[in-house]
DNA sequence: TGTGTTGTCGTAAACGTTTACGGAAAAACG
DNA sequence: CGTTTTTCCGTAAACGTTTACGACAACACA
């Protein structure tokens, strides 16, 4: 069905040696017979196999990314990601790399999929996102010494591999001094319940800016939930009803800020005339939400060509002449000011 | 550095032969001599190497399938998909299979990606989404002999793919029924520009019934968007200025709805109140937006699961013993009532 | 005891590549 | 013209599996 290297072989009249090497692109071969073997290649529309290739080479030419559910949830942050994941892939195709990415259902948190990818060699490298103060993934890849890049930071596995992180502390600090700019005082914050480092950095930020201030920091204020629409929804209210009403909010999540912006609707309260409402990081809904959410943006798709990047640049296979470099950055995230403030 | 079969071979002082056929089940291997390779492999943290088993089965284990980006969009409809691939991921692992979810930046329709996946044979079937009514991946496909399925149908390729579709006509023949019930007759309609088949399918539901309550089809309040927030938001007010204003609007999407809510919003038309509004396909954002929008939702993990059992029953390694067969099924959309209309 | 059957295992080929090695011919050099 | 170098190509092994085939022992049966 398939053509293979021996039909081309066999109808050029030469060695699968040579056409191998032709095909590959290595100097010992004749540019005549070169380009004989590239036409045939086309005629024929021979490609080569990969699991032939993968066998013999101990490697994929494959990077996976781990799309990671949390427990509990149908969620998976996809209008985040995809962008991210378009960037990504453009640059791994540059490399000749293709990108799958592993699904798992919620609840596992992905550590037995990951150990099967790893394991059975499906690919080459991987790429985690939502990383967790303490994250077993990454104490497991580590030890099994498995090449992998991190979109966020970790206090797991020390600084051996490279990472790519938004400065959330940052945002949250910005977003706190643009809200006491404003005259805001009593001012909420609302994030996910999990131990996503994300979302410590974000609290971290809020809580130094407001000290920074002179205001004191109120835990009635500050409110955890599920990763998703319902969280927001459900926790909202819970810092509407503190004793001093706080007068702003922001929102860790774009989703939870959906629907804690359902919850002060119900209330009757509107974002932009009776609060403030500021999220974290930018997606379409914000945009396009009544009124527009001010919200902090990341430039998602150059993200994930960086990480990409980064990630090739610590692969030994793909390291420049001076070696394997391990690199860690973080990205500002930019503010768009819109109507919710 | 990984355990290879014959590592346990040597460790155990038998052929490897004997160990292969101990690990994969087979029936003449001593029942002893079965459990010690079992205790070995675990002992030993063996796995197989998957490029040597798919070398040497011509079978990588894996379906692919093809997150299909739009042309100058980076929306992929996601909140819609994920549940459906959490049914399929499900429904797969249980026949040993991996799911690879395989992306490409926007705007080349995915031909060569899929075209890559088929001819280095990264995947032993592929599934396609948002079948378009002529759609060149089909044609492709059934040309090549490659195995697939179908979310959606389309008119390309004959009847020789399973395929799972939306009811989309019934939807929106119920969702002009519901409005002309509450008193409706200047009913608009909203749907992405492309080719997609579900378009065409909501656009037929929604002629015939207004044809049956005998209402004229008015062209002028038939739109045409981007499928994304932004169409939503672009083309709404076009079918707001038809000479005889709508009173109720359906969107076919629900990131075109969300835009258009935020048009309607700029030129002070509430939802719920000033106008009612359907969406076909329900999501999260349905539900949290406010007013929260009658929309019609699809079972998405069951159906990801029967799409992928129905892959597997096309698939003669797979099949039952009956064989291989090819089936067809279009599932209902369930009315959700809320607060828009 | 001879023959057939069954249970268990080893041998070796095969899947489609890549690549180290060596050899023959051509080219370069003295 | 002889020697060395270069250019090009074929040979064969290797990657980690699976599996057809045959071998051998144990056992059953006549």
């Amino acid at each position: 069905m398939a053509s293979s290297i021996h039909d081309l072989a066999r109808h050029l009249n030469i060695s699968i040696g040579t056409v191998s090497r032709a095909l590959n692109g290595r100097a010992d071969v004749n540019a005549d017979t070169r380009q004989r073997v590239l036409d045939a290649a086309k005629k024929l529309n021979y490609s080569p196999n990969q699991s032939g290739r993968s066998l013999r080479q101990g490697a994929t030419h494959s990077i996976a990314f781990m799309l990671q559910p949390h427990p509990g949830d149908q969620q998976y942050g996809e209008p985040f990601f995809i962008p991210f994941l378009i960037g990504v892939q453009g640059r791994l195709a540059e490399s000749g790399l293709d990108l799958t990415v592993v699904m798992g259902a919620p609840g596992d948190y992905q550590q037995e999929r990951l150990r099967r990818v790893v394991e059975t060699r499906r690919a080459d490298a991987v790429l985690l996102a939502w990383t967790r103060r303490q994250d077993e993934r990454i104490d497991y890849l580590t030890q099994v010494g498995f090449p992998f890049a991190t979109l966020g930071r970790s206090r797991s596995g020390g600084k051996t591999y490279p990472s790519l992180d938004l400065d959330f502390e940052q945002a949250g600090s910005d977003a706190v001094d643009r809200l006491v700019a404003r005259g805001h005082r009593r001012i909420a914050a609302i994030r996910p319940s999990l131990n996503l480092n994300f979302s410590h950095l974000f609290l971290d930020g809020y809580r130094k800016a407001l000290k920074r201030h002179g205001i004191e920091v109120d835990p009635a204020l500050i409110a955890d939930g599920f990763i998703n629409e319902a969280g927001g929804y459900q926790v909202t209210p819970r810092v509407m009803l503190a004793k001093d009403r706080p007068t702003a909010i922001i929102f860790n999540n774009d989703a939870m800020a959906l629907g804690g912006c359902k919850a002060l609707a119900e209330m009757g309260i509107r974002p932009g005339h009776d609060i403030a409402v500021t999220v974290i990081v930018d997606t379409p809904l914000c945009r396009y939400f009544s009124p527009a959410l001010t919200a902090f943006r990341p430039a998602l798709e150059p993200m994930g060509r960086r990480l990409a990047e980064m990630l090739l640049a610590s692969l030994p296979a793909f390291a420049g002449p001076e070696g394997p470099r391990i690199i860690h950055e973080v990205w500002p995230l930019e503010l768009v000011a819109r109507d919710s403030d």
